[in-house]
DNA sequence: CTGAAAGCGCTTACAG
DNA sequence: CTGAAAGCGCTTACAG
């Protein structure tokens, strides 16, 4: 059994398969009530279902949105993947979801691969490299971009293409300062990969804000954006503090770029028989699902991940060829994990 | 500047289309060194890029695996559509994810826009209501599957399409022996919606165990597969023992049937000044990451989420029409939060 | 080994 | 309002 054509529809219905491709899909124009009614009488009794490869052919655009994640299994990215994907729903447009596992190589053919599949716009979750972007990809890009593709990165302005930032800077200035305020002193920070961005960004407007009230870190270590990046990293981190559970020094306050770090970090130390806040104080950035039933309960800055999601969408569907830029600020919120005695 | 098509291409290298198409894509009889080379140059010089969509049409497949969960953001879910994405990756195929929050009627819609994109094959995660499956859903499989697509389901085996199914029913009873060989001796169940395969399998599995014991749980309640269905039903859970703190009576084991509600019980009781296990122990099931940073960590069953993933896509890949089915075998972890005085 | 041609299932000017 | 026909960019028997 082959599955139902429009010409079957058609014939069925007693018109051309002009007039079914106009009632069935075609907006303007619709034929008399009678004719109309034939048609669609006629699909649903053939359970018609039009050919989205070949109505994408024929028309301009496939109604796809590539949306690439350095690891969907990550709280920050599946959270905003939820948001992509609500608001794709009801702009009803299809989902293509690639998850590289942090490899550029695998980020750049996914982009090809998309482009093959005439996305009509693709969205970039996850910083890249600052400075120089990968030769390679840009090309890729260029390409789309000249076809008329729409291209939104989520994190990370590009020198193209419309942006959701967040601001991390910023965002992290605050968050020292919120810090020092409540009383803290002594200042750490566990960073991500040189090469990332987001992390980079994050660093800086923390300790920039650090400085301008006079203070410097103590440490700094950095390590992989992940949960076992932060966990390695804590480690080095105690080790250069001599941190010593129950030492009844004053806490040092540590600045985990990422929440998925904070929680590592938190797990190393917790091995270690360090607690928090009491013999080491602790702060992440993100606000991920997860904080919500961690112990004990992670300061972080807090950004509105499906919200940043559903904004990518808007910029990859906003028609018109002109690049867009969002910026999304971040809030601050001060929990146990930073509870001075 | 429009697209480079594959007729650009062979007319630079001085040859058919047929040709061209034969050097790029076609697997068999490649044509002589010199012809090819010349077309792959050209190819390469003009940045060709095949039309997925025109390819699809051509030829009987498109490549793409339709993927539908209920909550991409719950770790139950983005652990499996890992799974899914890297063994996509290898089998060189897309993934068209359709998140459905947990509504039937987007379920259904998402099946029919993935029919119409002629995906290959499409992955059902998460268990559907048992006995009457969804009239319309059956029928849109029914139309699919004679057209040649595959369907495989997670969770629940269907009456058609190939299956990965976790052994939800005999682990929960092995969870129920290790829980009663530990020492416990009363016991309650927080379950799932009742039309859920998934939730009625753990709890049956659960409570036949101890019923073969001569054990009896001292109360059912249930609510919603959510983090905050586990929270709701655990306080009343805890209203209807009447759980104190510190009341220094024997802990009541509570099994949650997943580990999502599980997290959410424990948040429920400790705002109740409850403590795990010392008032009241709690099993999870699934051991979903997020388990790993948790406090106190918790009991549960081992499901490996990725493979399960995977082997999805193994059984989609599948070609032949004969439906095959994996069974899953879980493995029992006991740990703090069920860990007696 | 290579090419001319038909066909995949739709949409959309262009006529009527 | 409706239809005949060309075209979207590929693949693949069928000939040569």
């Amino acid at each position: 059994m082959a599955a139902v054509r429009l010409q079957d529809v058609a014939a069925r219905a007693g018109v051309s398969q002009a007039t079914a491709s106009r009632v069935l899909n075609g907006s303007t124009r619709i034929p008399g009530e009678g004719v109309a009614d034939r048609v669609r009488a006629a699909a649903r009794e053939l359970g018609y279902k039009p050919n989205a490869q070949a109505q994408a052919l024929a028309r301009a655009s496939t109604g796809l949105l590539g949306l690439i994640v350095h690891d969907i299994a990550d709280p920050y990215f599946s959270s905003i993947v939820r948001g992509v994907q609500t608001a794709a729903r009801t702009a009803r447009k299809q989902v293509l979801l690639a998850s590289t596992d942090r490899d550029f190589d695998i980020e750049r053919e996914s982009v090809s691969t998309f482009i093959s599949h005439r996305a009509d716009a693709i969205v970039l979750a996850g910083s890249r490299q600052s400075g120089d972007l990968d030769r390679a990809l840009e090309a890729e890009f260029d390409y789309y971009r000249a076809n008329g593709g729409r291209v939104v990165v989520i994190g990370q302005p590009l020198a193209f293409g419309s942006a959701v930032e967040p601001e991390n800077h910023c965002a992290s200035g605050q968050l020292a300062d919120a810090l020092a305020e409540a009383g803290h002193t002594q200042f750490a920070v566990i960073g991500g990969p040189g090469n990332i961005r987001t992390a980079v960004d994050r660093r800086n407007g923390f300790v920039e804000a650090l400085s301008r009230r006079g203070l410097t870190t103590m440490v700094e270590v950095s390590g992989p954006f992940t949960r076992d990046g932060g966990y390695a990293a804590a480690r080095r981190l105690a080790a250069a503090l001599q941190l010593r559970p129950d030492s009844g020094a004053t806490p040092v306050c540590v600045f985990a770029v990422t929440d998925v770090m904070a929680i590592g970090a938190i797990a190393a130390w917790r091995e270690m028989g360090l607690v928090v806040p009491r013999d080491v104080c602790v702060a992440g950035f993100d606000d991920i699902p997860t904080l919500r039933d961690h112990t004990p309960s992670l300061t972080t800055v807090v950004l509105p991940l499906e919200a940043i999601g559903a904004q990518a969408v808007q910029l990859a569907l906003h028609s018109g060829s002109d690049d867009l830029r969002e910026r999304v600020p971040g809030q601050v919120v001060l929990r146990d994990s930073t509870r001075l005695p």
